[in-house]
RNA sequence: CGGGCUGGCCGGGUGGCCGCCGCGGUCCGCCUCUGGCGGAUCGGGGAGGAAAGUCCGGGCUCCACCGGACAGGGUGCUGGGUAACGCCCAGGCGUCGGCUCGUCUUUGGCGGGUCGGUGACGGAAAGUGGCACAGAAACAUACCGCCGCAGUUUGUUCAGACGGAGUUCGUUCAAACGGAUUCGCUUCGGCGGACGGCGGCAAGGGUGAAAUCGGGCGGUAAGAGCGUCCGGCCGAGUGCGGCGACGCACCGGCGGCCAAACCCCACCUGGAGCAAGGCCAAAUAGAGGGACUAUGGGUGUCCGGCCCGUCCCCGGGUUGGCCGCUUGACCCCAUCGGCAACGCUGGGGCUAGAUAGAUGGUCACCGUCCGGCCUCCGUCUCACGGCGGAGAACGGAUACAGAACCCGGCUUACAGGCCGCCCGGCUU
RNA sequence: CGGGGUGUGGCCUAGCGGCAAGGCGCCUGCUUUGGGAGCAGGAGAUCGGCAGUUCGAAUCUGCCCACCCCGA
């Protein structure tokens, strides 16, 4: 994932948790607010309950593999944090949460139909 | 073939497609143009043996720096290795186990040798303190007990001594006297018992985690390392060997344990940590409060030197980039030295540098291990069947775990495999 | 990444070599018409785990585990 595409910094994350929508499944959380670029960034969570560093590692992978592979729309800062099941998930189960929750918030380009 | 670990090592492989981060080359674009930034493309590189826990030791950086004393902390057999260590190697001693030899009181004990494991392994003969309960007693003592002495009291025995009584004999009128005999009456003596006193002893008792060297013989009133033989332990005694820990012999001597209790001795030790520290850019609010120019600050304390004009607190801003940042006590090979750890010399090599954190996803084939319908072979059996081996559709497993300044160790986690060593069985 | 601290019944604390103590809570009984309060009695502890030192460890030492705090 190119650098353009990272969402860092604590003050945007900050502002992203208090006012940016939210949504989630099982394995997933997705916080998101859009931010008026013409390019999409994103951000990965993994705390201690998902597991050991290298689970953390592995799924913050899989996820940025999914997210590049799903075709988002540009203007949008999007928080993705992994829940407590999310280490033992594989990478088929990860990426239909993903695509669930994208499809839900209307982020994938796919759909010519968008909110605002 | 099976079991084990006390060592060393490996810890999935190949290929395709899509992605990520550095490095080098080429090209393109932009800028503040010996340079920097961004993009494309080609080549090549890209987590570990523990990267982990952060338990020790260093390098490096800052605290301006240095010396001495004290406090605090750490280490603790000896010698060596190392930059250093609480690590490693070799040795000593203790301890555990195997084998073997000797001896005895022979399902065992003791001693010697050898092999392997293991040990936070200085000092209890500087001082202070502790050892609950039980027990007489837990560190200087004696409850029960044993023995001696004299005493009081009592039993028993002997008839030995003195005395007494009875019987009888002799002499005699009688008595006295003498002899014999009986009693065991009194006292003494002998052998005991009880009581308290003085003194000696520490063998025995029973408690306890631990009871004042163990066993035999002698010795004694009773006993005791009191003496002696075998053994154990201690010695800041002598001699010899060893650099030394220590060993051997002789000599002297036998009242515990705890220092991961305080402590003593020897040695080491300034503090913080790459979020150290430095630079650039951006932004903001400080004539805010306090200590101070023979005082204040700089280290845990003090002293001495030295340095600084500033130091502390509160409030405000930034959360961007660059350096540090990977060539290092580095890795591989060979010679030589050394028992070894390791070292000298020579040659060759460059082997991650991310910044919320780079190795992933997917497909195919293979490898390893486990189970396994079934097939085949060997063997045992009359047979059913059992045991062992090979192949194999299929199914499952493929660990522990992610660099964050860098090294040396330790500790902990770990599927499976290779080598080595040890033990047992079988075959040659 | 680096540094520091704490683990004792369900909860909060004490204890710092030999007995695990207290409060709140829980259970049973008494009292009350009933409840609360009160009184009496009772249960409930691998002292975070594993080793070691010691005759003996919650306590001393080492290693491990969990949780908490601080740091440009």
């Amino acid at each position: 994932m190119q650098k353009q595409h990272r969402l860092t910094g604590d003050a945007r994350i900050s502002e992203i948790h208090r006012e940016g929508r939210s949504i989630a499944n099982s394995l997933l959380v997705f916080r998101l607010s859009p931010n008026g670029l013409d390019h999409s960034r994103f951000c990965f969570i993994a705390g201690k309950r998902v597991g050991n560093a290298v689970v953390r590692n592995r799924v913050k992978r899989r996820l940025r593999e999914t997210v590049r592979d799903s075709g988002f729309r540009p203007g949008w800062d999007t928080i993705i944090m992994a829940r407590r099941g999310a280490g033992e998930a594989n990478y088929d189960e990860l990426r239909r949460a993903v695509s669930n929750l994208m499809r839900r918030t209307k982020l994938t380009a796919s759909e010519p139909e968008s909110t605002q």
